[in-house]
RNA sequence: GGGGGAGUGGCGAAAUGGCAGACGCGCAUGCCUUAGGAGCAUGUGCCUUAACAGGCGUGUGGGUUCGAAUCCCACCUUCCCCA
């Protein structure tokens, strides 16, 4: 058995007089987890008589080699919080499992020669073992790992269902190419802008790419009002699905390209006379036909150039907005001007149309352009005032319309909705609805993933695998090579197959799904685990999910947590589930800081296992709970846990005491005050922990410690008060510390396990005094501190301030204009020189 | 570029309209001790003072209020996420 840190032995425990064994974690941690596990005292019926179901899940792992300190920062408490529901009487389904398919194993393939299964599978056997060591109350039966076959197969099955039902399709995406290694590369392959392998500049180039419908859910994913999630999280989801309300208005090209429109967008459709010029996105379809013979070779090379840059650089406002004319004219429909066609890059393709209307007045990026350029800038919108002189910069807001024929004198408003419906009469154009959320890209040209169950015949076309022919298996033992293509469009025995329909030969599709998809609905097979034949067993799911509380970090609020909500709305029309949210509650850990700076496993790190081996588990438990807040973060400290291994010390003295030292009846006043500390922790720790403040938990389970200490060394108490403070302090302990909690409940002479008790109750009678003290202010500024009864009433509580030495001083000379009495609190006196 | 946090002692932090700094680290003094990375006790925001006491103090500048770390406005610094 290894030790920890130094020998401490040879020293005894002073106060309590008896030769007492000192505090050794790994003496009892290990001891404790083998027994949990034997017992199986985590495991989840899906039902318990007189006990409601209570899902608490944090966001599973993926499992990159060790938990790094953030980890157990985040699981910690997510089991912490588990453990408290639990002894608040619920029956708690609280499971883990890995997140496994991903880039990292193929890069390690790609840098060590590693095979991606087996690195993966040791990380996971790793990571397991440290979960154990964390002391996690995991029911480990419900395990899933999304890289075996037994789970992915139900991501090919979910991505059929979708096929079928319109949810899942197949179209020319933008996708990120290296032009040296000839390949595509997945978003978080591209660094900077530049193949993260051979720091080439990425280009963007049209692929075909699956894709799931989630914009078809955009305005029920819009409806949150009944979640119970950070309200931070919800304005992120609402900003990225982006939903503006406005018209698309047709220009006319048929001058240059016969029968063609150029399409805009506008919110602001009342600015729509104040257009002299239209910027076409380099990408755009038109651009081709509308560049005229003398700027071919300016358009082309700024088109070239243009692909090479990423959205950020194009869209940045620190940039200088660059363009290029085509030479082309389109006819603004409401006026009959015709207008300049420009190429900007500051339009993007992907966006809305892929061009915009140019009103220099009242946008400021097409305000700048136009100035760069010599384009008119003409105020159709007055601001307040305006006294027709040239504007310094574009005015945005709402006004009075001017220069608009027959809309002058309206206001922004009104603009909005006669001039869309003047375009709506004449078709020019029609109200739309836009949005900033995309189909959600689920195409990975990689190998550590999914397989897509597509089979491509040249007879049939795009032919779905069949449902009985699932799982399509990963191969194993494919190989690497350095041009960065996939190993799956290489290896002929998975690439080649016959068409279900026509038994011809044909082709796999050689793109994997992106991970996103496995953890969309993890929730739901932790719930239902078994099934072999079934993707899920309704029954379990019901009893179970909408997860109840879910925790993990705030990075995922437009990804993960955007696609679980859709996963599950699409789900549910398919009939899977009769829910229409996935995780009811949602609370987001903090960032673990180190020296200020974030602790992460790449930049900062502090490797937990020697920190476990050090100072126990618990220890390392509680310290990061500690530190700060949870759902903020905090900062590590190395010296900092030394007080936390100072306060289980403390416990483990205390909990051992021999009490038969104190009598049958102890002193009132002291028997009051202990039961009043006793009975006001439980109820600040019940309230704090159920809000994941678990350190100001631990700051008044400190201070009971304290007062247990003061109180048995005074002698003054109760034996029956000692043991039932003892024994709060155990079971408030244990949810933080399960260990030291556990084996001190055992050596107190309970037989079960103190993670099968209840929590303790408090009574209010018990939590107040009869004697209170009050401060007293003059002027809001404190003078002095009176004590009185608890029950005072306002005048009986100012005259009792006046008198106050202190406060009579600061009275003499003056007139007394108000007097305010905060019950239980304080009393301010407001004064002016009398005179 | 968009979005979201956070700024309080030497340090981590409490307090979300009512006594700023709970709890802990660190530090200081003392006790105990074979001089020990142990334990215990007391103290610890800054300035003035022998003391009583007083002044100042929660990033900066304004505002609301009897009273602001907390609410409002403007700004500064910094961190995180997404593109």
């Amino acid at each position: 058995m290894t030790t920890t840190g130094k020998s401490r032995s040879g020293s005894e425990s002073g106060k309590s007089g008896g030769q007492l064994d000192r505090y050794v974690p790994a003496d009892i941690e290990n001891k404790w987890q083998r027994k949990w596990e034997a017992d199986g005292i985590y495991e989840t019926a899906d039902h318990v008589e007189g006990k409601e179901n209570y899902f608490s899940l944090a966001m599973f792992p993926y499992p990159s080699g060790d938990l790094h300190m953030g980890h157990w920062f985040q699981y910690t408490g997510s089991d912490a919080y588990a453990r408290f529901k639990r002894m608040q009487g619920f029956n708690v389904l609280h499971p883990q499992g890995f997140d496994s398919f991903g880039l990292p194993a193929e890069n390690a393939a790609i840098e060590r020669g590693a095979d991606p299964r087996e690195w993966t599978y040791s990380n996971i056997d790793n990571s397991r073992r440290q979960f154990r060591e964390m002391g996690a109350s995991y029911d480990w039966s419900r395990e899933l790992v999304t890289s075996d076959p037994e789970y992915y197969k139900w991501n090919q099955y979910f991505f059929l269902q979708f096929y079928k039902n319109g949810l899942a399709y197949r179209e020319k995406g933008q996708a990120n190419w290296c032009p040296t290694d000839q390949t595509t590369l997945a978003n978080e392959q591209v660094k900077d802008g530049a193949c993260e392998r051979c720091g080439t500049t990425v280009v963007k180039r049209a692929l075909p790419q699956w894709f799931f419908a989630i914009t078809k859910y955009a305005d029920e994913l819009l409806e949150m009002d009944d979640l119970d999630w950070p309200e931070k999280i919800k304005i992120m989801q609402r900003n990225w699905i982006g939903r503006s309300t406005g018209t698309t208005i047709g220009f006319d090209v048929s001058e240059f390209a016969p029968g063609e429109k150029i399409e805009t967008f506008t919110t602001r459709i009342d600015t729509v006379y104040g257009v002299t010029f239209v910027v076409l996105a380099p990408e755009h379809p038109l651009v081709e036909k509308l560049t005229q013979p003398a700027q071919k070779a300016a358009v082309g090379a700024y088109v070239e150039n243009a692909s090479r840059e990423t959205e950020i650089e194009r869209t940045s406002t620190e940039r200088e907005k660059t363009g290029v004319e085509t030479g082309a004219y389109c006819i603004n429909p409401l006026n009959g001007e015709r207008i300049p066609v420009l190429i900007g890059d500051y339009v993007l393709a992907t966006y809305g149309t892929g061009a915009v209307m140019g009103v220099p007045a009242h946008d400021a990026r097409d305000f700048i352009f136009a100035k760069k350029y010599n384009l008119e800038i003409r105020v159709v919108v007055s601001p307040p005032n305006w006294d027709g002189h040239e504007l310094e910069e574009a005015w945005l807001s709402v006004g009075t319309q001017v220069n608009s024929g027959e809309f002058d004198g309206m206001s922004s408003a009104e603009g909005i909705e006669t001039i869309a419906d003047k375009i709506e009469a004449n078709g020019w154009g029609k109200r739309t609805i836009t949005f900033h959320l995309r189909d959600w890209l689920i195409s990975r040209q990689r190998y550590w993933g999914t397989p897509i169950p597509i089979i491509y015949c040249d007879d049939c076309g795009t032919v779905p695998v069949p449902e009985q022919d699932l799982p399509v298996l990963l191969p194993d033992s494919v190989t690497f090579d350095a041009d960065g293509k996939s190993p799956l469009t290489k290896d002929s025995s998975f690439l080649n197959t016959t068409c279900p329909d026509c038994g011809k030969a044909a082709k796999r599709e050689t793109d994997t799904l992106d991970t996103f998809v496995c953890s969309s609905w993890y929730h739901l097979r932790f719930a239902s685990p078994n099934p072999a034949e079934d993707p899920l067993d309704a029954e379990q799911v019901r009893a179970w999910v909408p997860v109840t509380a879910y925790q993990g970090g705030a990075e995922h609020a437009v990804m993960h947590l955007l696609y679980s909500r859709f996963f599950n709305k699409a789900l549910r029309d398919l009939g899977y589930v009769d829910f229409d949210e996935p995780y009811s509650k949602l609370t987001n850990q903090g960032m673990l800081q180190r020296d200020g700076k974030k602790m992460s496993k790449r930049s900062n790190p502090l490797a937990p296992d020697p920190v476990v081996k050090r100072y126990g588990a618990d220890t390392l438990r509680s310290y990061l709970m500690f530190l700060g807040p949870w759902d903020q973060g905090g900062d590590w400290s190395d010296s900092g846990i030394n007080g936390i291994t100072r306060w289980l010390s403390r416990i483990w003295d205390v909990a051992q005491r021999d009490e038969s030292v104190l009598g049958d009846s102890g002193e009132e006043s002291a028997e009051r005050e202990l039961a009043r500390i006793s009975h006001s922790t439980t109820q600040r720790v019940l309230s704090d922990m159920d809000a994941f403040k678990f350190n100001t938990s631990i700051a008044a389970l400190m201070e009971l410690t304290t007062a247990l200490i003061r109180s048995f060394d005074a002698g003054t108490i109760s034996a029956s008060s000692w043991r039932n403070g003892v024994d709060r302090l155990l079971l408030h302990a244990a949810p933080l510390a399960p260990h030291i909690t556990e084996e001190l409940w055992h050596r107190a002479g309970h037989t079960g396990s103190i993670h099968l008790e209840l929590n303790p109750e408090f009574d209010e009678a018990f939590t107040t005094t009869d004697r209170i003290t009050l401060a007293v202010q003059v002027q809001g500024k404190l003078r002095d501190q009176i004590e009185v009864a608890a029950g005072i009433d306002q005048d009986d509580a100012i005259a009792a301030a006046k008198k106050a030495e202190n406060v009579a001083r600061h009275l003499e000379g003056m007139a007394i204009v108000k007097e305010i009495y905060v019950p239980g609190r304080l009393v301010n006196i407001v004064v002016r020189p009398a005179n």
